[in-house]
DNA sequence: AATAAATTTGACTCAAGAGTCAAATTTATG
DNA sequence: CATAAATTTGACTCTTGAGTCAAATTTATT
């Protein structure tokens, strides 16, 4: 008894201790997306970053390994989200009714949240580099099946599958160059509008 | 007489070192937007760019003031270019026929030439940045125009003007991202498929 | 060939920012 | 309070790449 009472109160320790430096991690991997989308990876330091969270440089360097590490994880929040999206079933009878569900996912998701669709892939070395694309090739290769799925069951127009998932996934990256989230425009109506723009523009 | 062919030789020569000096300075912007495209802004390096010009860096700083200089170049290189394609007329009674035929010549450019649309625009100091914000807004204005006649004609479905912009806007900033020149789609094809998405994204 | 201008170079300087580390400080627990 | 682990810090080091400059080299002209 005695001996459970202990081993719970350290087994709790333990794990609320490993809860907090995880969520601190988190909180550090936010912030730095944040600070790279508004000012790009190499414009935004280290002490910047910390500065942002009441820390200094040297503390941060107590939850990342390196700054690329850090970047690494961006991507890896981002395609985890996204991934998160697709896994989930929507309902709809046609390919294309599912695909405009996960679209108004996808910019709810990118409008609100701190996670962002980052575009500099090349800040990283190679291993990791080569792991972001392998992930945004897995996520486009399922998004292009959708597609062909739905110029088999007549929903979707004929045509490059490819093209036709390039041309909207530029304009999911394109929101970070001009969503203002203090705008005006909220990210639900972007995203009812942005997913109608979608339809009518692949619908058959 | 002698007078005369002394001048003429000299205005001449002025003009072929003129000449010379502009089309070497171009050629060193051209290649340093190609190596900020494939490789960043920031790990492209100065000595690189020069290295594929078969130069020295030293030398490159004779046709350019700095980095960013070149970057801010590589900006309105671009910006001209959409330009020239907005100002030309286009045939089609529409606007969105107009529309279609602009965002043609757009996506052949993007895809033929050595332009590209570059997003590290944080990289460059507030004068210049403020410049490339100006131009592209002055562009994406143009356009939103275009589009509110074609809801005036009855060519273009209603809705957020902008929004409905932004969203092929992305489309030829992604652009850069997956197009592959050696690849095997061509500009050509890849614009006549982007012109008919759009047309359908937006038409009414 | 002599000359002058244009172009290129090697060998620097300099700043910024990533990353480190031993020591100080804070937090939780008996 | 004493202690041990977790967290934070100031004060570094080190690398990289931008930018400079006087001198060397090339080019065009008479």
């Amino acid at each position: 008894m005695l001996h459970t009472t202990i081993m719970t109160a350290l087994l709790k320790d333990t794990f609320d201790r490993k809860k907090q430096f995880a969520s601190k991690r988190q909180a550090v991997i936010v912030e730095a997306g944040q600070a790279f989308r508004r000012r790009g990876y190499h414009n935004a330091s280290m002490t910047e970053i910390a500065a942002n969270l009441g820390l200094t440089k040297a503390a941060l360097y107590y939850y990342v390994r390196n700054k690329e590490e850090v970047l690494y994880e961006c991507h890896l929040m981002a395609y985890d989200a996204m991934d998160r999206i697709l896994k989930a079933k929507y309902n709809g009878v046609t390919a294309l009714d599912k695909l405009e569900a996960l679209f108004v996912e996808f910019v709810k998701m990118l409008t609100a949240s701190g996670v962002s669709l980052l575009t500099d892939v090349n800040s990283l070395g190679a291993e990791n580099k080569a792991d972001v694309l392998a992930r945004r090739g897995k996520i486009e290769r399922k998004i292009i099946r959708l597609v062909r799925e739905g110029q088999k069951d007549g929903s979707i127009r004929d045509g490059d599958a490819r093209l036709h998932v390039f041309f909207f996934m530029g304009a999911l990256n394109w929101l970070n160059a001009w969503y203002d989230a203090s705008g005006r425009l909220n990210g639900e109506d972007i995203a009812a509008h942005f997913a109608l723009q979608m339809r009518a523009g692949i619908g058959s």
